[in-house]
DNA sequence: GTTTATGCAAACTATTTGCACTTTA
DNA sequence: TAAAGTGCAAATAGTTTGCATAAAC
């Protein structure tokens, strides 16, 4: 059975990209944080264990082929940081995010949740959405639960 | 009857702000250009013309306070520049946007359109909003209306 | 054997900070 | 006149680029 890196590796292929160690390193390491939202040093650091010779600029230019590829998305959380975020594999669109602003902790939502807004958007404002960015900032339920008072005892 | 600009100018004194010239003059520019999506670069141009003494450290500290007030949103279209929107007087939330892929055009959506949304987080997520992002990537309808062969003949 | 990719260092861009001086309340 | 704000220049941080070398196909 095919794996998920076989898989990125074709679409490399396809696009006359080569396949160099350093780019399979850089890919088993996102593969390896899928949950996590890397910036591109975290990425270099952790890639460095792989493939200690890799430079900081080859991880550069590796996450923008793999954005342009559409295996990730580039997302920036509001620090001037560019993060990038494996896409779930078949995913139509970029997932969301809720940055926890007591905390700081990002945590994903897979649901839709936009279908009804984007259509919306296309029929109001005549506006053909290709991909969306959505982020809600607020308490999540970890702080929520720690500064809760234990109001709730059933 | 009192302006946005006397409205403004209370929030800077009630958090025991001083009321300068320069702040004066960029909250000017701001209002002249509330359509806009403008970079401190792009204030620190306009605000010359009011206050040609100004610097742009000046700028970006009173870009920096009037986020803090909520007058303005900082927002980040994905290139590294972070832009300055006006917020809608009494609005709870920040607008949305529209980000044209083809012109670049960025256009707002005023409605909030994520009610439902956020009940849906807030209920099967346990995570509190207190604000959030949402851009929509595509094709605007000028972009749309340029390329389409006239197939909507009536 | 060509073309494409890499590593390094230097360049660039956006933003922040230190500090002597000025202004506001 | 005390506290806060300013302008300038230097520092910082993230990202990009030029180029000689190396690796992939």
């Amino acid at each position: 059975m095919e794996s998920r890196i076989d898989r990125i590796k074709k679409q490399l292929h396809s696009g006359s990209y080569k396949l160099t160690p350093q780019r399979e390193a850089t890919v088993r390491v996102l593969l390896e944080h899928e949950e996590d939202h890397l910036s591109a040093e975290d990425v270099f650091m952790l890639v460095k264990d792989k493939a200690p010779e890799i430079g900081l600029a080859t991880v550069y230019r590796t996450l923008e082929l793999l954005t342009e590829l559409k295996v990730v998305d580039k997302i920036n959380f509001g620090d001037g940081v560019s993060r990038y975020d494996l896409r779930k594999e078949g995913a139509a669109h970029f997932h969301h995010h809720l940055v926890c602003i007591e905390c700081g902790a990002v945590d994903e939502i897979q649901e839709d949740l936009l279908e009804d807004v984007e259509k919306i958007v296309e029929r109001d404002w005549n506006f053909k959405v290709k991909d969306h960015r959505l982020t809600f900032h607020g308490i999540c339920w970890r702080c929520h639960d720690k500064t809760e008072d234990k109001s709730e005892n059933e």
